[in-house]
DNA sequence: AAAGATATACTTGTATACAAGCATACAATC
DNA sequence: GATTGTATGCTTGTATACAAGTATATCTTT
């Protein structure tokens, strides 16, 4: 468990929840572990109240589970919870990207251009721990200009079900790909040509879908069933 | 606010969260109105703690807003928050019912077909009041049957924006007019039929954008902007 | 030794106390 | 009259106390 300082305006709320989810996404904290709302408070130098309002929060995106009166855990990694992370991501990551296609204008394009050369950059100089963050804002970015900025945000913590695997996979091997596929994404939105655009999604997220498998026999303890 | 007793087993929080829910799809709490934490939990026989749980998840999914020290009410009508309401749903709605039409098998059509069965009889007693649950049903079924349950329930506080939206509509008038879609939905999937099930969605959501108009100017002081 | 009762140390759920900040009413001052 | 200072009562945020249930270890009993 990695803990970071609490930022300086940042209720202690936020702060729990912050630090849980980078443990979460990061595997610091391990499927199955067990989490005590009591000792992270004292770990976080908080009260009780705060932890467990984040922790219910947590358990509201199925990323853990508490069962009263017995405890609290980091959520197994349940291949149907990831499927159904990724049918979420796939589906509105495609009607999302279609409507950039459509509603893209100069100030969006240097949004995305900027970030992709920025992943370039960092790719060639093999910094590829700077890519995750960035590939997150990428699609985020596509989100605001569709003008669908909350549906994004409904579904962040949703995705750690989805990005925790991705951290699991021996990924820094496909950054390069990665890439790729985000420089030819905003090329085909510039082109406002949505099919290629939605074909490159689906691809993109096609990535992941095999590293799962692969990990699984390495890791069988994180798994679920 | 209408209140109703809490169930045997039901904890504090479930039931705090229940209320709320029912009152704000009903409209009984009306967009705007300030929620205190104190006095609803007197009301409800319960701490604040409890309580504040059940603001807080509300307040993720946008329906209640909050600002320290200075209050909690219930969030007006945003129509950009209810047009992405509805876009997770069309897409969701479409993309699983799709599922549906592929995985259909008989006893995913004996619960469908005995929804719809209900759902005419009601409305031939002029029962109307029984369809919005129903319809709810129905559309959960199709999830379950395409194996996105967990989809269905990560959406559903969410759609509250929509659904508050459909009740202040002069709904009623076209409740046959649902029942049909949902018998015309219900045929296309026993016939796998996915061209025109997504059809029949598209026709189906459609129903409720033009009523958002007519309320606006009704009642104004229930909407954002 | 095996089985069962029991004490104990945890857990989460709930209630309450306190802290800090905001808004309003009202009084004092210019 | 207008403005400013202040007291008061509200709000949410956080901390802590208590309740109730579970699991484990240990002691007692057979």
């Amino acid at each position: 468990m990695k803990i970071e300082t609490k930022f300086p305006r940042e209720n202690a709320r936020d702060y729990a929840l912050r630090i849980m989810k980078n443990n979460i996404l990061s595997l610091d904290l391990k499927p199955g572990t067990v989490i005590s709302e009591n000792e992270l408070a004292t770990e976080l130098g908080i009260s009780r109240t705060p932890v467990r309002e984040a922790i219910i929060e947590l358990s509201k995106a199925y990323l853990i589970e508490t069962y009263p009166q017995r405890g609290s855990f980091v959520s197994l990694i349940d291949p149907k919870m990831v499927e159904e992370a990724r049918f979420i991501r796939r589906i509105t990551d495609t009607a999302v990207i279609e409507l950039a296609c459509e509603q893209i204008d100069e100030k969006g394009i240097a949004v995305l251009e900027e970030n992709v050369v920025l992943q370039e950059f960092y790719l060639s100089k093999g910094m590829t721990d700077k890519i995750f963050d960035l590939d997150n804002q990428f699609h985020k970015s596509i989100y605001d200009i569709a003008e669908k900025d909350i549906v994004y945000e409904i579904h962040s913590t949703l995705m750690l079900h989805f990005d925790r695997v991705r951290n699991l996979s021996v990924s820094t091997v496909k950054d390069f790909k990665v890439v790729g596929d985000h420089r030819n994404m905003l090329e085909a939105i510039k082109a406002g040509d949505k099919k290629t655009a939605v074909e490159l999604v689906n691809k993109h997220l096609n990535r992941y879908q095999i590293d799962e498998k692969e990990i699984r026999s390495k890791r069988p303890e994180y798994f679920k069933a």
